[in-house]
Order: structure tokens, then C-alpha cells, then sequence
DNA sequence: CACTTGACCTGTCCGC
DNA sequence: TGCGGACAGGTCAAGT
């Protein structure tokens, strides 16, 4: 669920929030969720000031000033929200989600020196928190294999359209979800910019004329953008650093819009699978590949 | 070697 | 009302 524009908000957040604050104290209570060392956390880790935050992909990379960095990655139902002193003690409305964390769904907690906490929230366990030296973050295994930053300028449809090569033989949503080939696509705007390029989610790459993938790729930096713009998709639980939703998903064209009229054509929005995926399509603008 | 399936987890929703 | 099962989807490991 957290994909490229959700984690890139969550970042924003953290870099308004967190830089500059002093670590005092790390808790977990599911060792899964935080697996580390804990020589080198009480080393390195403890004590540490924040200088600066990151992502890659769906990552998200907090560098503190010993050299060390935290690595997360959210999955499905991560989550990482502050809780700034201001509000504690009755400060915050008792239904925020800010008033009621630490929950049963929070992981990890990290408090700074002005008592302030960062939570690690994850109600399927499936997220992490790893911990490593700046310098190896880079050459974390899963990093290096990582396709480029969609947004990036340099990112051209001939670059696009060259990675794309190696999967010629996929159907485009594999393709677009493999983070080697591009990176921080996930269901929701693979969905939603398929649907953008009038292209059927299982037509195979090898199908797709360069044109066609060329406007795929302006469609995908158009939705990331905007979605970026709107804080993200909370679709289920997705929520920013200050515990809020995202509203990409109200202007979404098919994800979760099954049985609505598509806004282009007046079809009704079908939810079908593809790749294991849910995967949401208008029948008539993406119409079903050759077999 | 490419592709598919299962595992990791919990909460929600649906049918009986 | 309770219960079983399907489903939600990011990623890696294991199986075909």
C-alpha cells in the first residue's frame, strides 16, 4: 500500500519533523519488526542525532551523525507517525490516532531527548527497521538491484523503454510492479496508470509499441505527481508522519472503483486478477490482449 | 532460467 | 451471533 508517493510523503514529514533531534531510547516488542544488533544500536543508534532523511523506492532512509543509518521499509501497513510534546497530556482529541498511541499495532518506538517519540506502527508485521552504515546503503543487495526513480528527469521513455526489454515476455503490470525494472510502483498506480494508456494490465510488453509506452510513462510521473501532491492513497490504513490520511485515492479513475462508470467512456469498472493482484480495468479503454 | 505459488501477518468482510 | 474462509498486497524464497 505505501508505494512511491506515500512514502515520499511520510519522508516530507519526518524532514519537517525529526531532523535535528537527539535519540534517547529504542523499544520493540516484535524483534521482526526491528532485527539489529543490539551492540551496535546501543553503539551507534543510541545517542545519535538525526541529519537528514531519504527514500529510495519504497524506502525510507533516516542518516544519523555516526555514520549509521535506519533503513525502513513499510510494506503493506507500515507506518511512522510523531508525537511531538505539544502533544501530550490531553493536547490531541481523544479519536486521533495520535491521542491513541502508542496502540497494539505499534512495533518500534524511538525517543528523543525533548521526550518527543517517532512510532513504528505495523499491524501485519511485515515491515521493518533495519540498521547499517551510511555508506553500505547503497550496496544493500535489494537496493543496488532497484530500477531508477520514476520522477527523476533523467528517467526518459528510452531508458524506460530499454529496462522494459528485459521483461518482454511479461505482461506489462509484472513489469510495472518489479522494482528492478522501475522503481516504487506498486498496485494502485500501476492500475491507475495502465488505465491512463488505455493498455490491458496482461497485454505482454513485446505487444506494446514504443508510442504507447512512451505515454505509460508521461501518465505514470503525472499520477505520482499528483498523488504526491495529495499526501498519497489511504486506501486502508495508510497514514503521513502526523498521523493523517492521503486523499490521491478520491481522485483515482479505477483502483476500488469497481462497478462505477469508468470517466471516460461510461463502462462500468471491472475488478479482475491479474498476477495474483486485484486489478481494476474499464473493458472497453483497456481492452484484452491478443492471445 | 522464467514464471508461479507460498510464506510472512492481522483485520475485515462475506456467507452460512 | 459466531465461525470459517477469502481477501487485502510488498517482497522474497521455494517450487514447477
Amino acid at each position: 500500500m505505501p508505494e512511491l508517493p506515500e512514502v515520499e510523503t511520510v519522508k516530507r514529514g519526518l524532514n519537517k519533523l525529526i531532523v535535528g533531534k537527539t535519540i534517547i531510547c529504542v523499544s520493540f516488542d516484535w524483534p521482526k519488526s526491528f532485527p539489529n544488533e543490539q551492540s551496535k544500536v546501543d553503539k551507534f543508534l543510541i545517542g545519535s542525532k538525526i541529519i537528514s532523511i531519504e527514500r529510495r523506492a519504497k524506502v525510507l532512509i533516516v542518516n544519523l551523525n555516526t555514520g549509521y543509518s535506519l533503513v525502513a521499509h513499510l510494506k503493506m501497513t507500515g507506518q511512522f507517525v510523531y508525537r511531538g510534546v505539544e502533544n501530550f497530556g490531553g493536547g490531541h482529541p481523544s479519536d486521533s490516532l495520535i491521542g491513541r498511541l502508542p496502540d497494539k499495532s505499534t512495533r518500534v518506538t524511538f525517543e528523543f531527548t525533548d521526550s518527543s517519540l517517532l512510532f513504528f506502527n505495523d499491524q501485519r508485521k511485515f515491515g521493518w527497521v533495519r540498521f547499517f552504515p551510511t555508506v553500505e546503503v547503497p550496496n544493500i543487495d535489494f537496493i543496488q538491484k532497484l530500477g531508477p526513480e520514476p520522477l527523476d528527469e533523467s528517467f526518459t521513455a528510452k531508458t524506460f523503454i530499454d529496462r522494459l526489454q528485459r521483461k518482454s515476455n511479461s505482461n506489462i503490470k509484472v513489469a510495472l510492479l518489479d522494482q528492478t525494472v522501475v522503481a516504487g510502483i506498486g498496485n494502485i498506480y500501476a492500475d491507475e496508470s495502465l488505465w491512463a494508456a488505455k493498455i490491458h494490465p496482461k497485454t505482454l510488453v513485446k505487444n506494446i509499441t514504443k508510442a504507447q509506452l512512451g505515454l505509460l510513462l508521461d501518465e505514470i510521473k503525472k499520477i505520482l505527481t499528483l498523488s504526491i501532491e495529495k499526501g498519497g492513497s489511504t486506501d486502508r490504513n495508510y497514514v503521513n508522519a502526523e498521523g493523517k490520511k492521503g486523499s490521491y485515492i478520491d481522485f483515482a479513475k479505477v483502483f476500488r472503483r469497481e462497478g462505477q462508470s469508468c470517466q471516460r467512456c461510461g463502462t462500468t469498472i471491472i475488478k479482475t486478477r491479474v498476477a495474483g493482484r486485484g486489478t481494476h480495468i474499464c473493458p472497453k479503454c483497456q481492452r484484452e490482449a491478443v492471445k
